[in-house]
DNA sequence: AATTGCGGTTTCGAAATTCGCAAAAAATTA
DNA sequence: TAATTTTTTGCGAATTTCGAAACCGCAATT
């Protein structure tokens, strides 16, 4: 496991701000060489600390309703359930979970009579689902994934 | 608010791959000029379409442990409460829901104790919660943001 | 003490990309 | 139809990226 110093989270915290900043320019803020910048991203993504990619806002796109949903399953179909969730292309979030539901999932529709398709219709018959309930998201107050904070020292 | 065309949604689903792909190698895979999905990008950033930004992978930058944390607040209280949550730098999102909890968060933290610490210490004592239930996450199977798709018609 | 190896850094042109801008084309409005 | 606005095109100029060689510090080896 790659161990991050402090240029390292510099240039995430960078790049977090602005995912298309220059090299040049992020060696510039910190008064280091483009290379060493251009060394340290390359390294990073190559053991799989970060990925360059577009925040979409889903409702500016035409998805305007989001949900949690908790689901439980039968014993021993947890894994098999949850990869097939992670095809979905409503699914953004997959994760197997301790306590009430074995699994939870946030996902995307175009409106709420997708959104009852994909539970009433789709989820519904998967092999493996016992139950299943639906938070239903009335409005979006924090979506980021900006969680870089160079005073922590947990890295 | 912005009507994205076909090519609007191509060159996000080519950026959401890619989030540095350069705008000539996106013009070069649809055989249209550099000059068009600039502007095509540059109007869409302006009307908050979307943003660059880096992914990081929380467990590689030492989050280990993640939760979504379901809230009851008083009544009154949940936008005061959702907006206090909402800058916690541990929260990644936030947001006011319909049914058994007002509000929902997901959050990242170092270590299970720094997870006590958040609902104990923290959450226990924010004005306004009633109570909370805590959903740790043991595996992460999707984590994506990936959810533009061409065959959708519904933008 | 000298040598080797290695990971990280610096440096520097060449190649590629971005950027600004003016002109052309297309779409909208009057 | 003319006028106006929006979008696209096509260019150099400026900037950035990229590859590779050289360099550096340091620890292990000889």
């Amino acid at each position: 496991m790659l161990k991050l110093d402090q240029t390292d989270l510099r240039i995430l915290q960078s790049l977090q701000a602005d995912g298309r900043r220059p090299y040049t320019e992020i060696a510039k803020q910190y008064g280091i060489s483009e290379g060493k910048v251009r060394f340290r991203i390359n390294r990073m993504m190559e053991s799989g600390v970060f990925e360059f990619v577009i925040h979409t806002n889903p409702s500016k796109i035409g998805l305007h309703v989001q949900a949690i949903i908790g689901i439980v399953t039968k014993v021993g179909y947890r894994d098999k359930v949850a990869m097939e969730l992670a095809d979905c292309k409503e699914v953004r979030f997959v994760g197997a979970f301790a306590g009430k539901y074995e699994i939870m999932i946030q996902a995307y529709f175009p409106s709420n009579d997708r959104l009852i398709e994909f539970t009433d219709l789709y989820l519904s018959k998967v092999d493996g689902i016992e139950a299943t309930d639906v938070f239903l998201e009335l409005k979006d107050y924090k979506d980021s994934f900006s969680y870089i904070d160079l005073a922590d020292e947990h890295i």
